[in-house]
DNA sequence: CATGCGTGGGC
DNA sequence: TGCCCAAGCAT
């Protein structure tokens, strides 16, 4: 291998210690609850997002225990918003079993980390490197994209042994001598190089520390990496939802079930037609709101606000909340929208 | 191995 | 505007 991987993570190190990202909230420790936090957060969802949340979080649980402590619909409130809701279920019940199992304490391995509840390969790895200096690869969207390009990996990773195979790849690019502190960087540096310089569209390889090492800079097209050839393919679906107000303003909300979208989240009663709707309330004079979408990665949902006045809603298991009580519970964006322009 | 799971931002 | 993308995981 000529030699490659050293160089290459010198070079990230490098490039990370001066140039990096040092300024975000979950950086200037390392506390394996406060880089867990931050981790699970960051699955999928953008920084700029994320910086609100976590500070919520730990203000309001500033250690594990008092998280693993908390009601389960306490967390999804403030999860609120934030969306992939299982994430919010899954922190909880890992707060517990790091008490339950730990004794309060991380475990010290990427092993141990990823058996517990929402932690994956990649967020255990992130977990190990930066709190223990451990030698193991991330391999997020971000590492993804740099790794396929300097490497010139051309095979689409929606297939399993070519992504296996960029895991090997990535363990073998680590670095290999002073962990404590060179894993950290590293981890690091190629999360910054993804998000600042290798950018999707417009990568910035005059910038880019790397750029002598890269297969995708010298054939002149990095942007062709990473390869996907399969489609997305979305679809729709209509939803109408019984918006029930009593005249004090107080609002009919049922938990979702523990499983499918917005599992465990309070919600407007859901029907998957108008007759559905209209069949559970035919003594009532209903009123049909303006349907709009909300767009979802894989699916455009249609939703139908029904509005209706009343005091009483025959349905079990739900139950009247006034606006100070639903403003803080766990509601999907487009039913804490809805309740909010409703006023 | 494929699919479901949210939401917001960028171009 | 319709896509693509984002510090992925569980089943």
């Amino acid at each position: 291998m000529s030699g490659l991987p050293e160089a290459f993570a010198s070079r990230v190190v490098r490039w990370q210690k001066t140039h990096g990202r040092h300024a975000l909230p979950w950086q200037a420790t390392r506390d394996p609850y406060r880089v867990w936090l931050s981790e699970v957060m960051l699955q999928q969802t953008q920084v700029s997002t994320v910086l609100a949340y976590y500070e919520r979080f730990l203000a309001r649980w500033p250690e594990v225990a008092a998280l693993a402590a908390a009601p389960e619909d306490e967390v999804l409130g403030l999860w609120s918003g934030l969306g992939y809701y299982s994430r919010a279920r899954n922190l909880h019940r890992c707060a517990q079993a790091v008490v339950e199992r730990f004794g309060g304490e991380f475990p010290r391995s990427a092993a141990q980390l990823a058996t517990l509840p929402g932690i994956g390969r990649s967020t255990a790895a992130a977990i190990a490197s930066f709190c223990f200096g451990e030698r193991v690869a991330i391999l997020d969207g971000n590492v993804k994209r740099v790794l396929t390009r300097v490497l010139g990996y051309g095979v689409d990773l929606a297939s399993a042994p070519a992504e296996r195979a960029l895991w090997d790849l990535a363990t073998e690019l680590l670095p290999r001598q002073d962990l404590q502190d060179t894993m950290p960087a590293y981890t690091q540096g190629l999360m910054d190089l993804g998000a600042t310089l290798c950018l999707p569209r417009k990568p910035a390889c005059l910038l880019c520390p790397v750029e002598a090492d890269c297969v995708g800079a010298r054939e002149g097209e990095p942007t062709r990496y990473p390869v996907k050839t399969r489609k997305l393919r979305r679809t729709a679906e209509s939803l109408w939802l019984l918006h029930a107000r009593k005249p004090d303003g107080a609002v009919w909300l049922e938990k979702r079930p523990a499983t499918g979208i917005w599992a465990g989240l309070y919600c407007l009663p859901v029907y998957a037609s108008r007759e559905l709707l209209a069949g559970e309330h035919a003594h009532a004079t209903l009123e049909d709101g303006e349907a709009f979408v909300h767009a979802l990665t894989h699916k455009d949902l249609h939703l139908h606000p029904v509005h209706v006045a009343t005091d009483r809603v025959a349905r079990a298991g739900g139950g009247w909340f006034g606006r100070t009580e639903w403003e803080v519970l766990g509601l999907p964006a487009p039913v804490r929208r809805l309740l909010v322009d409703a006023g």
